[in-house]
DNA sequence: GATTTATATGAGTAATTATTCATATGAATT
DNA sequence: AATTCATATGAATAATTACTCATATAAATC
């Protein structure tokens, strides 16, 4: 792999590509969360949300506050709202039956 | 994983989410190409390239026409380049140094 | 229709990434 | 400063995904 956007894009699509983070992501988008609020939402376990949440903070494509003991996280809207967007788009436009190419495959 | 754009998403973002694919993604978006052509360029082997077409082709993220013997390979632009854009844009944004956080973990 | 050229496919192995469980850290409250 | 609550971390295992090599397919040319 040659240097440059190529490796930049292979570690921001490398964190996107797995369920729980975009489960995570998805819940975060309704209201920034703690991680046991967030891991109790999608019924996972505390350690396996925080892990989750580690590599999607070091890429700046969620934030975290601190409210006490609290860990409030919140997502990165200005990338997450386009990228997603696209995506859809993607579906609705090149996936005949609106998406199906990218699901069960 | 919830039903609907979270499982689309996934498989979208596992379809990107490959050094060989955005390697080739990156070469096709210079010219369209056969199979040999982006093998030889990438330095890779002809059934390797051709196994990572594959999950492209099927999510559209690129297409293909037959010239005679060849299969001429070209990106499906309309997508490809707003999500790299997003991606360059969040790099410049939101990585320190230009994309560091994206690289050499 | 046999041969060549271009690409695709399958199956096994290697490599990577995710998940789990136990435990550590760290800040707030008593 | 001891305890509790919230989160993070580490290490082992499980699961997934990529890659390689051998071979199949399929279309064009002889």
């Amino acid at each position: 792999m040659k240097e440059g956007n190529t490796e930049i894009c292979y570690r921001f699509f490398t964190n996107l590509a797995n369920p729980t983070r975009l489960d995570a992501i998805e819940q975060l988008m309704q209201k920034p969360m703690s991680v046991n609020e967030l891991a109790a939402t999608l019924g996972q376990e505390q350690s396996m949300v925080s892990h989750n949440l580690k590599p999607l903070l070091e890429c700046n494509l969620i934030t975290v506050k601190r409210q006490g003991k609290k860990h409030i996280y919140t997502v990165n809207e200005e990338t997450i709202r386009p990228i997603f967007a696209t995506v859809q788009n993607h579906a609705q436009k090149f996936c005949p039956t609106g998406g199906k190419c990218l699901r069960g495959r």
